[in-house]
DNA sequence: GACGTAAATGAATCTCGGTTCTAGAACGTT
DNA sequence: AACGTTCTAGAACCGAGATTCATTTACGTC
């Protein structure tokens, strides 16, 4: 009965993801309305507001992300050491992979769009990280027989915060062969400390 | 045979950094002009726009942050080693003394401001890292016995990428203790590879 | 004490870009 | 074919904030 959509969602999105690419954050509306091939007021129709384009913007990407690293803990069941190291390794490789993605990653950080989003999005960024922080917890008891919130802070800097730190500089650009290398041998040796600074065993 | 001056350059950068301290990349002029006490007018006699008035600060900031380094490099001379893995950890240990400045680093990279920078402070960009760029090169040498582009990189990814990467998240609040040993470790690990992915030795 | 200079002052202006709003179009239904 | 609904369309609106500029102030000199 109703006029038959011309853009979806998605494609409003694909649209604002290749201007991220190209612009990071400094996008504008006329941007991605000239990208999408449409004007602004159909964008509009959709999302309420630039803040809320950008925002579901950077959860479906997060959302991505993170499938990969489901997909990940799944395959070495068993293993936690390596799937953690892998965990690390995803990092560069998905911004190798897909650096437009990876520039919308960057958008946000998820405390800071916590504080900031517009009211539709809040409920999604509060839950995002639920499904890979239970995740991280299994992989940490594994890892270190324990979950305590010292041995999971751990576990994240070296497959989240440490990976991530040493690909941003090369995000928008190649990443170099070496970054892998450099965040392997970070992840492992961050993995092989105990909360109090002591080496494990 | 002028007016005295009432705000120095310096005092101006002062206001700044306070501001961006506050708000990040998000000051306005007339947050600078509030927090110094005069007016908006005062702030453009001594810098020419907003983007020269945010770069001049972040060069100040990254002078400051570098003679830090460089007093280092002189406490251990004849342990390279020793210098690299505590340049790295000067990286938190910076960011924890000073968070203000921490956030002004952060408000650009080089290569990004390079590209964008105005015309006065275009010359002062590109040359600032000439300085630690001879000492990476040499501290590489002593280390490596080679300070090929490889081997220089693997000692910028342990002393600067990956600690600036562990301690980003942090900025704007208390850096806890973890982050200090995982940058050691991250930073030991990454000096230990050659630029084949094999370990040293 | 008038003059020249450099600085301060802050209201007015200009610009950019997000947002709104009214009109028109496309479709299924009755 | 008239209608209801949902979408497209894009020009107009509007506010925030950077920048400008005419004026005033404070000082040393002649």
């Amino acid at each position: 009965m109703p006029r038959p959509a011309k853009f979806t969602d998605e494609e409003v999105l694909d649209a604002a993801l290749s201007c991220v690419s190209d612009d990071g954050a400094g996008v504008t509306m006329a941007d991605v309305a000239a990208r999408l091939g449409g004007p602004v007021g159909s964008i509009y129709h959709r999302f309420a507001s630039r803040d809320e384009l950008l925002a579901r913007l950077w959860i479906r990407t997060v959302r991505d992300f993170q499938a990969g690293l489901f997909a990940l803990a799944e395959t070495y069941e068993g293993d936690p050491e390596r799937i953690l190291v892998d965990s690390a390794l995803h990092v560069p490789r998905y911004c190798r992979e897909h650096p437009d993605r990876a520039r919308a990653l960057s958008l946000f950080r998820q405390p800071v769009l916590l504080a900031s989003a517009p009211e539709g999005v809040r409920d999604d960024v509060a839950s995002l990280n639920d499904g890979i922080d239970r995740l991280a917890r299994r992989l940490t008891r594994a890892h270190y027989g324990s979950a305590s919130a010292a041995h999971v802070e751990l576990v994240l800097l070296a497959t989240r915060i440490a990976p991530y730190g040493l690909v941003r500089p090369y995000v928008g650009a190649p990443v170099p062969p070496v970054i892998d290398q450099a965040t392997r041998a970070s992840a492992e040796a961050i993995l092989s400390l105990e909360p109090s600074g002591r080496r494990r065993r």
